[in-house]
DNA sequence: CCCCAGACTATACATGCGAGTAGTCTCCTA
DNA sequence: TAGGAGACTACTCGCATGTATAGTCTGGGG
């Protein structure tokens, strides 16, 4: 039952069973199946966290942080190809399920999570314009989070039609995945899609003609 | 409490409130606060529906009837932009956002609401194509399939951060997301993102050395 | 050797859920 | 007007959950 290591302190064990229960099945996930996944009582969660909510709360932590830590290992290692970072292994696959669930179910670590991933982009892509790699933007900021969300949105859904990936598969489907839409984004990326210029044009006179401009309109959000 | 009309019969205020209370609240909204939205009883609804299942099923099956009357009467109207259907109406929120949320949850009613849209973009796509308003693609279908996935994860996360939007609040919230997402979204498609196409060219290489069509690589999945 | 703080378990408790049951009410019909 | 079928409610049951409490075990310091 368990895959969790036998030579932590029950608290880390906890912790641990607890990402990985909450990333299989969701954050409603009960105490009872999370001790069990660890090896423990029910009652030792109280014992060690005090409520479910503060071990939540501690995950969240522990997830955010060892996925900096992943984010800086691999872009010590591979050359940083844009928005796609394999997860190559099951823990680095955990961590992914464990933040897209998150995201997806909208809390404030989710929030967190994915304000992180903007900001890493957006440095990245700054980076890229100025190399002469990628187009400038009129609004970087709202292109960036545009593309963040719908890779993460995505993914949310890829992973929402396949309800039962076990999470030990989950590396094998996400290259199925890559696959599956590597060649569409990349000839969007190169090609775009419109053959003429016509629906952008109008579009930036028409907020021309609001008398406001395209940063101002995309960054009325909270 | 109740925004459901009260000239129905007690069934259809009951099937009403509870596609309004699923999307508002999810589908783990309870029976009684679905009873009370409709200004019943709980137990009514196993008289008339037989069970918390079946009532789900017959939403899933009035939203997506309503669904389809509503595309087919908006494209009468409107000449059809691309990928981009306004709810312009309160009752058309309330489907959107129940869509959503059968996506986001991924069960059989999500796997439809998605296959549906994605078959509908497909036909739209490849008559774009053919007048010469879309780039072709290699693979239309998987492009097709990135591009509503992408669409619809997009959305799932915007309002997956906006938490507590109240139905009543969505078509505006609705316009906000439009707001923020036409200019980069418009950009990309006219202009792409990439500045030369040594990525695409590199991808094609490389999917052609190992002896599969992109066709067959995209296609893999169930 | 003692003994006690902390790790840990077993069990109880309160709550909210979907489902089930029995009974009341109402309106249409014969 | 009698009666019955269906609409509807009040109540109960079993179950799962998070929380709380009381008690057991164990290892290290006096």
């Amino acid at each position: 039952m368990s895959a969790v290591q036998e030579d932590l302190t029950a608290r880390a064990r906890l912790r641990d069973a607890a990402i990985e229960g909450f990333a299989a099945g969701g954050f409603d996930e009960s105490l009872r199946a999370i001790a069990a996944r660890a090896g423990v009582s029910a009652g030792l969660v109280r014992h060690h966290f005090g409520s479910k909510e503060l071990l939540r709360a501690e995950c969240d932590a522990t997830v955010l942080d060892r996925y900096r830590t992943l984010k800086t290992d691999s872009l010590k290692t591979e050359p940083a190809a844009l928005f796609a970072q394999f997860p190559s292994s099951r823990e680095s696959g955990i961590l992914l399920v464990y933040i897209l669930r998150s995201v997806r179910d909208g809390g404030s670590a989710g929030r967190l999570f994915l304000e992180r991933m903007v900001e890493e982009a957006l440095v990245f892509t700054k980076g890229a314009v100025t190399s002469g790699l990628v187009v400038p933007s009129r609004d970087e900021d709202a292109r960036v989070r545009l593309l963040i969300h719908q890779a993460i949105g995505g993914l949310i859904v890829y992973f929402a039609m396949r309800p039962d990936t076990p999470l030990d598969d989950f590396v094998s489907v996400m290259e199925q995945f890559y696959a599956e839409t590597m060649l569409p984004t990349l000839e969007i990326y190169t090609e775009g899609i419109f053959t003429d210029r016509t629906y952008l044009e109008t579009y930036l006179a028409y907020i021309a003609e609001t008398s406001s401009t395209p940063a101002d309109l995309a960054r009325k959000a909270p």
